[in-house]
DNA sequence: TATTGTTATACTCTATAACTATA
DNA sequence: TATAGTTATAGAGTATAACAATA
């Protein structure tokens, strides 16, 4: 599953962040699921709802790709909670329009998703909680802001 | 590929850790990759050095599955840096010993990953730094130590 | 020519199942 | 019966390629 193991005396913060990321996503999973959402689907479900989005729009802010964004578009409309509507500017785009059931769904799963952080968050002294914070904030603005490229290993033709 | 954006006032925990952790492993694979090994090469290294080991204390020290260790020592043995010698208290198991070579490169890539991290930890003033990696290793420890079970959908047998 | 959304599918990763040898 | 290691492969996830419609 998760790779590296601590064992040494050096700060292993690989493990440390893998590991605290990993756990917290399958509690997120699994809360978010009760409501039959992905984290994906809350995610899109909640900047649709901020204001008029394409999907290309809504793919960068989740950084997903667009072909993972038409399924998860897929998802949200099969359950309800979205619909494509055809842009009025652009007639090649399509508005992620959210439905009154996705509006009440988003508001859940924000109460969840707030809910899932703050009962982890709570674990904490509150004076570390509000430096891990900062300290997070800090890396996610500099040094580990930007993924670094992996060569990708081209693709053959389809057929 | 990663899922879940910043953007609203609550403190975004897991867009913080997921980020996090997933540019520091793309930069420790770029960093490693320059002497050839993989994340999960260097720690089985590490921890075949430290005593003799079987694959399946490996496995669980790395938190792999036994097939994932398979071609992880695979990978090993190819480029000579350990080798599968039998147990001598069990015919079953094989114990991974690090060959010379492997040894040097252990150190090698040791170096490296905790420049990864020093680099890391050094993008933040001292008293984050010292609070950042106490708060997470009391998350670890405590409320974000097990991952929550995923019912795994059956799998139908082979042929 | 470039871009939005779509379908089809190549590829990677991981883990289950089944097997062999041994305990 | 249970376990260590192996092979084969199912299945999930993800992203590239190609395409149609439109800019």
């Amino acid at each position: 599953m998760t790779a590296m193991a601590p064992s040494r005396a050096e700060p292993d913060l690989s493990f440390l962040l893998d590991h605290t990321s990993h756990v917290l996503r399958t509690q997120m999973a699994a809360a978010l699921a009760e409501i039959g959402l992905t984290a994906r689907m809350h995610c899109v479900l909640v900047h649709a709802i901020e204001e008029e989005r394409t999907q290309i729009q809504l793919a960068e802010i989740g950084d997903m790709d667009k072909t993972t964004m038409v399924v998860t578009v897929d998802a949200l409309e099969k359950a309800g909670l979205a619909e494509r509507r055809p842009s009025s500017t652009d007639r090649r785009a399509r508005i992620i329009a959210v439905t009154e059931k996705g509006r009440e769904v988003a508001e859940h799963s924000q109460r969840i998703v707030d809910g899932v952080h703050r009962k982890a968050l709570d674990a904490l002294p509150e004076d570390e909680r509000e430096v891990l914070l900062r300290a997070m904030n800090r890396l996610v603005e500099g040094h580990l802001s930007t993924p670094m490229e992996t060569p990708r290993p081209a693709r053959r033709a389809r057929q």
